[in-house]
DNA sequence: CGAACCATTGATTCGCGTCAAACCCGGTGG
DNA sequence: CCACCGGGTTTGACGCGAATCAATGGTTCG
């Protein structure tokens, strides 16, 4: 159990969407059971679970990754707080693929028999997780996408799909700042590039004054030249409030 | 309105999943309106659209698309028949990507207010489309991460996937052959690849009888070694049949 | 103070893109 | 019937983007 207040930023994830009423949201927060902490570099799940709860973000930044037999990872989405890291497990039932704590992360947990009986009952806001699915699914494509741009570019675009997504939550600063506790590394695992290039590829970033990035602190400069940069469209992420 | 026989092959898909009752195949039925066929090369949903019925494809093999402004054209799914081509667009609304016909489709059309009511109705079925969805959304995922990987082993992973797919819904023949209508060019927008780069690719693995592919027909001839060199596993097709 | 992690840099290699031309084939029209 | 055509496949030559290997600072932290 949790009162409204505690999952203010899914709501408003929610509420970007469609219209969510007040006793939707009591019947949401009635499927919560317990918070979990996880310190970074833990896993939240791990490939091959079979969860009975699944789990929403609501603070810190996780990945969903998959390491391969060589040793390499490949990191296939990034959560910020708000998000359903695992709602797919809920009718997935096994864990294809792990997800991890970038940075210590608070954590919701839905047991999936309350969900379930969610979806028996309420039409409308199953539709809703729905389609929070869907949408991480558009912005799987996104990222198909944008793998053949060259580093530079695909770094910019991930930078402008945070800042959105943050935003939506409220989550960027006055000062247009936000956090992103990614190391160099991660990122490469994020965009399937190397940390070395990672490395260089930011370097030629700074010196075009798109945004800085220091102290997991990411600012942004020149929000439209960004964009452009980064041929960055959000329309992939569906931020129209309509009926669902 | 259609009958059974007709969506046998999606009934099918869904089977391998979880059991399907009576009832709830003719409520699916019930929510099919009218056949459309669409000429190979035509689209059957264009980005920015917004529809107002979801297809399955029946007969014939399409791809989802989105071309970028410079001209080049990235696939980020391929369906066979049985899919669900845009059921996502029962709830994302827009259309953020295209869908094309690589060769001559039948498509059943479902029209989203049926659909919708169908989410009012009957959970159990509600469930069972979400979890299409999600099963999409894995197979992005496992796109995302072959990306990582070589030309050759990426084309190996995707013939692989194919023959899987294609196999639930029986469309393989006894020799292990399959109509596989891709020219080199769209594997390679499906790959990230160039034209020329998946010819290579592909006299590679020619010279390593792992399988054939003439006249749009791929047979597989040695399929533990094909999966070996695809570094293939199955799992995130979640091809296990239980309670969802 | 070392251990560990991260960012950075240099040198080298290689996969893959790009450009361009040739080839193969079924289809079309004179 | 054959010249012509267009879409697809194949080859060759060349160059660049990015991986790899390796080493060096900078920080944090037990």
């Amino acid at each position: 159990m949790a009162d409204e207040t505690i999952l203010a930023t899914f709501f408003r994830k929610l509420e970007v969407r469609d219209v969510v009423t007040a006793a939707e949201k009591v019947a949401l927060i009635a499927c919560a059971s317990d918070m979990v902490s996880v310190p970074a570099g833990g896993d939240l799940v791990r490939e091959g679970d079979r969860p009975d709860t699944s789990m929403l973000v609501l603070d810190g930044f996780s990945s969903r990754y998959r390491d391969a037999p060589d040793g390499s990872r490949q990191i296939t989405a990034i959560h910020v707080p708000g998000d359903f890291v695992d709602l797919h497990s809920l009718l997935l039932r096994e864990m294809d693929h792990s997800v991890g704590a970038l940075s210590a992360c608070s954590v919701m947990r839905f047991p999936h028999a309350r969900l379930r009986s969610l979806t028996e009952t309420h039409p409308h806001l199953t539709r809703l997780l729905w389609l929070m699915t869907l949408i991480d699914a558009s912005i799987h494509r996104e990222w198909l996408s944008a793998a053949a741009r060259t580093a530079p570019e695909q770094i910019a675009h991930l930078i402008c799909e945070l800042y959105v997504r943050l935003g939506i939550t409220g989550l960027i600063a006055p000062d247009q700042s936000f956090t992103l506790p990614l190391t160099q590394t991660a990122l490469g695992e994020a965009l399937g590039l190397s940390a070395v290039h990672v490395n260089r590829s930011l370097q030629q970033l700074r010196s075009e004054d798109l945004f800085t990035w220091q102290n997991q602190t990411v600012r942004i400069l020149d929000w439209e030249s960004l964009k452009r940069r980064a041929s960055f469209d959000d329309r992939y992420l569906h931020l129209v409030r309509e009926p669902r």
